[in-house]
DNA sequence: CTTTTTTTGTTAAAAAATTAACATTGTTAG
DNA sequence: CTAACAATGTTAATTTTTTAACAAAAAAAG
């Protein structure tokens, strides 16, 4: 019935094209800095080894289109995939643990320009508390509920021991966190509502390692 | 026509399946610890956010069977799958660019049991060139060529500066790498015979974005 | 002006991954 | 001893993801 310009509901996009559109970006990002105007999905697809095809699939999804033997506007398609990623205003994030890889985390983010921003980081060390880490303030476990609130902090990364994962993941959901990225090895357990995300750099090493070793074999 | 006691080509397992068994092989090594011998497919689904099917299926196209209603034997299982993902000796392991992330890597990886080890890590900087790191000495970039075949190092991973991905890839590919993971967001190219698996930590944040502004919306 | 080339957008097919269904069989309870 | 149960192992169905095929059309070549 409704004529609309983006039919598309982004309900149903499939979990690997957002993982896809936000490696997208990124590679566009530095083709606008470069000062490319425009992109062909073969250049796309080449940057993320993948396919054209794949490429020009999951843009048909998210409903942009291209100029025929032109390929992809540069900042268009930063500015949909932006639309389609990122909330309005933008969300806040929270780092809890601000350890070796809360720190590496931290400084990684702090130079991407995103409306993702970080904008408070939580700890049990006193020595850190109190203090600033490239931006962003470190509190102490205690004031979280308060923060998370004040600040409107939706998001949680986990970089704490393995040990305090469990506890840590549900003091993050009680102060209404909707969405956990869970870097510790210890897998947690969270409502249905709150989003969670778990990596393992093990898993991915190990993961490596498989195919070394099947290639030798062969 | 041959009767064999593993007639599984560990060749055909899904990639999603070495991911798990990885991951199923981190929970059970806590079981051990804690004196669990026994485990059902369920208890692993739990603990992976998976289901109890799926536990089942992967250890079929492995070729593990447990006992029935006494689940699976914990030390056995996690030998069977070590005997598919490491490699017998073990594989070496080098880290290019020992920064922030560097560091949080290595610290991380030296509490685990596990026939990969770190063994060389390499950086441009004078001041880390030369000291060790927990454990993990560090050499410079010149020398990697001669310090990845003495110690028949077999994987990279790679946190240096974005700036730095395409030539430091392109050495650890010289010096004779076989598998590169990759933590730079430049992704990098390597010839067919090179594993390669890259990681951004930056999607998986967008990716539980996304999802979390999905159900606000909904 | 016409033909060829090149690239997009889309539908159809194939492949990969997950989930469901169910047969099987020790174990326990009655 | 027998029946009910609770777990595994496996085949079949479903869903998700990727790849292939190809039509359409702007640009370039002739
Ligand atoms: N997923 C991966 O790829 C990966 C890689 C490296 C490390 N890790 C894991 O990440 C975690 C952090 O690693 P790291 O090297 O930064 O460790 P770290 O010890 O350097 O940092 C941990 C930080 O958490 C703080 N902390 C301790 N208990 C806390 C609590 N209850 N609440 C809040 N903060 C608390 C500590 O004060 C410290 O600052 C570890 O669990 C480690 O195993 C994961
Ligand atoms: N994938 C992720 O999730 C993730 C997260 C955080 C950071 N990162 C990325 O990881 C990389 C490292 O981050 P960091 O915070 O550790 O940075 P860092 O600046 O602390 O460390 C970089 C290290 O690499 C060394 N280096 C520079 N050029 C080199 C070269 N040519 N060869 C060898 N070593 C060299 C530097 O001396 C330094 O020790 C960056 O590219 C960053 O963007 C990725």
């Amino acid at each position: 019935m409704e004529k609309d310009d983006k039919p598309i509901s982004m309900k149903h996009l499939p979990h690997k094209t957002i993982e896809r559109l936000s490696q997208y970006r990124r590679a566009l990002l530095i083709c606008l800095d470069q000062g490319q105007t425009h992109i062909y999905s073969h250049e796309i697809a080449k940057i993320q080894h993948i396919t054209a095809v794949q490429v020009r699939r999951d843009l048909m999804l998210i409903g942009y289109t291209g100029t025929l033997r032109k390929g992809y506007n540069v900042s268009e398609l930063i500015d949909l995939i932006g639309s389609i990623i990122d909330a309005g205003e933008g969300i806040r994030v929270a780092i809890v643990g601000m350890g070796n890889l809360g720190r590496a985390l931290i400084n990684y983010f702090s130079g991407k320009r995103s409306r993702l921003s970080i904008s408070a980081s939580f700890d049990t060390n006193p020595d850190k508390i109190g203090r600033t880490m490239s931006g962003v303030p470190c509190y102490s476990l205690e004031d979280m509920n308060e923060i998370i609130a004040r600040e409107n902090i939706k998001i949680g990364i986990m970089t704490v021991p393995a040990a305090a994962a469990l506890t840590v993941a549900e003091k993050l959901v009680q102060a209404g966190i909707k969405g956990i990225l869970n870097y510790t090895p210890k897998p947690v357990y969270v409502p249905k509502d709150v989003y969670l995300e778990e990596y393992d750099m093990i898993t991915s090493l190990e993961k490596v390692a498989f195919y070394v070793k099947m290639q030798e074999v062969d």
